[in-house]
DNA sequence: TCTGGGGTCCTAGGACCC
DNA sequence: TCTGGGGTCCTAGGACCC
């Protein structure tokens, strides 16, 4: 993990590569809207100086939009993912470290620059642009954390002409006494707030801070923040993509959905995209997971948040079969009399798809899941899902649960089910 | 009626990121 | 009427086994 490291980050990425294909776009306000134009998930520089926030619902600005004469765009994630490719590979030629950090942003390894790290990324910068017509910024320092930190003043900062260095402790000084804590990688509301009632109030006071002190009240993670903007690297590049570890289809609803029948459509067709992904991926999965949600943004309806877990025999990428699963899932946890606004499909314990083809268990522990699973499904057929069979095989009755429940957002639902306990329900097991 | 300690697995939830 | 979608890591705590 030796620095330098450069954080290489897209500007306005989704409002530039809109840009790209309609020119007409260019020096004009833009955003870019969520699914079902739902909010605002990126703007232009333009839009940004109207002073339009990120996440607003549309719904409830559209008419400032219309005054101000801001252009709107839906989304279009194959055009981001496809333009996204194309600037990976500008940068990967300029690093043989390299580490895609997400889809518009990328860690190079400077290490046998040090002696032209801002040429390099000068150059870096207008090659990107010429060969993709994306403009980035670029954040060089000697730690992943302060890099990132490099690059917001890059991109804070015009005189900086879309470069900024914090390889020496004056300038970090300076870069840190001119951001918030929030603006740090790693830290938001929550814990800025929890920092703060210990009297750290600004990123300069957590670079000072008694690293034990942190680690013991705020955990590893945030421990490692003080080193990291200490200049010490702790975080080390990624360069091999790690496998992953679920794979999530979910869709907000336009107009809330009222009956089964249509929600095992909206079901069917998660697991028919997540499973796409994950053939694309080479991968299977014996373990899925099905959730349904009413509008949390309307608390006077009633509300219900329910995941149901399924499991199948063996690891599978087949959408027939997954479907299956996910279809009976969601028939046990359906209840009519609720507007549900959201729904998804989680798969996980992903195994490589190679090796279940061959009829072999990649995890070891895979066996043993589906055995508890079998006899929680019999419990729940036999008893109703008011009974609910723990790691372990263990079982415990809902009056615990419900005890133990108080407090988080699956309350509502266990305690419904309490409620109106199913006909011949006996959790007497 | 009282009643151990250590290890492991699993789930759920919190917090964060883009 | 209308408020994104997709991820990761860490931790706490229950339950099991020996």
């Amino acid at each position: 993990m030796s620095g330098p490291f450069a954080l290489v980050d897209c500007n306005n990425f989704y409002a530039s590569c809109e840009r790209l294909f309609q020119p007409e776009l260019r020096d004009k306000p833009v955003v870019v809207l969520s699914n079902n134009d739902g909010c605002v998930i990126a703007r232009s520089n333009e839009a940004k100086a109207l002073g339009i926030e990120m996440g607003v619902p549309w719904h409830l600005t559209r008419e400032r939009f219309e005054r101000l004469g801001v252009i709107v765009r839906s989304s279009n994630y194959t055009l981001y993912g496809d333009m996204s490719a194309r600037v990976m590979r500008v940068l990967a030629a300029f690093s043989p470290q390299f580490e895609v950090y997400s889809i518009d942003e990328a860690f190079l390894g400077l290490g046998g620059f040090e002696d032209r790290l801002e040429h390099h990324a000068r150059h870096l910068r207008s090659t990107v642009y010429q060969w993709t017509g994306i403009p980035v910024s670029v954040g060089i320092a000697p730690t992943k954390v302060l890099a990132k930190l490099a690059n917001k003043a890059a991109k804070k900062d015009q005189a900086s002409g879309g470069v900024r260095a914090l390889m020496t402790v004056a300038d970090q000084e300076e870069a840190l006494s001119r951001f918030q804590l929030q603006d740090l990688w790693g830290i938001a509301g929550r814990l800025s707030a929890r920092l703060q009632a210990v009297g750290i109030n600004r990123p300069l006071d957590l670079r000072d801070a008694d690293p034990r002190f942190i680690r013991e009240r705020f955990g590893v993670v945030t421990e490692r923040m003080v080193y990291e903007l200490r200049g010490i690297s702790c975080l080390a590049l990624d360069e091999v993509v790690p496998d992953r570890k679920s794979i999530i289809a979910s869709r907000s609803f336009g107009q809330p959905v009222l009956k089964l029948d249509h929600m095992r459509e909206a079901v069917v067709a998660y697991v028919s995209r997540a499973a796409e992904k994950l053939r694309r991926q080479r991968l299977a999965t014996a373990h899925l997971v099905v959730f349904i949600e009413t509008n949390p943004f309307k608390p006077a309806d009633p509300q219900r948040h329910v995941t149901c877990p399924a499991h199948l025999p063996v690891a599978t990428s087949d959408t027939g079969r997954l479907a299956g699963a996910a279809v009976l899932a969601l028939e046990s946890i359906w209840r009519d009399g609720y507007r549900y606004k959201k729904a998804g499909v989680m798969l996980l314990g992903l195994v490589p798809a190679a090796r279940v083809s061959g009829g072999l268990f990649d995890r070891p522990d895979t066996e043993a899941s589906i055995a508890r699973m079998r006899a929680m499904d019999m419990l729940n057929r036999r008893f109703g899902r008011d009974t609910v069979a723990l790691a372990g095989g263990g079982v415990r009755r809902p009056w615990k649960l419900r005890r133990e429940r108080l407090s988080n957002r699956y309350t509502t639902c266990w305690e419904e089910l309490l409620e109106v306990p199913r006909p011949g329900t006996d959790v007497r097991v």
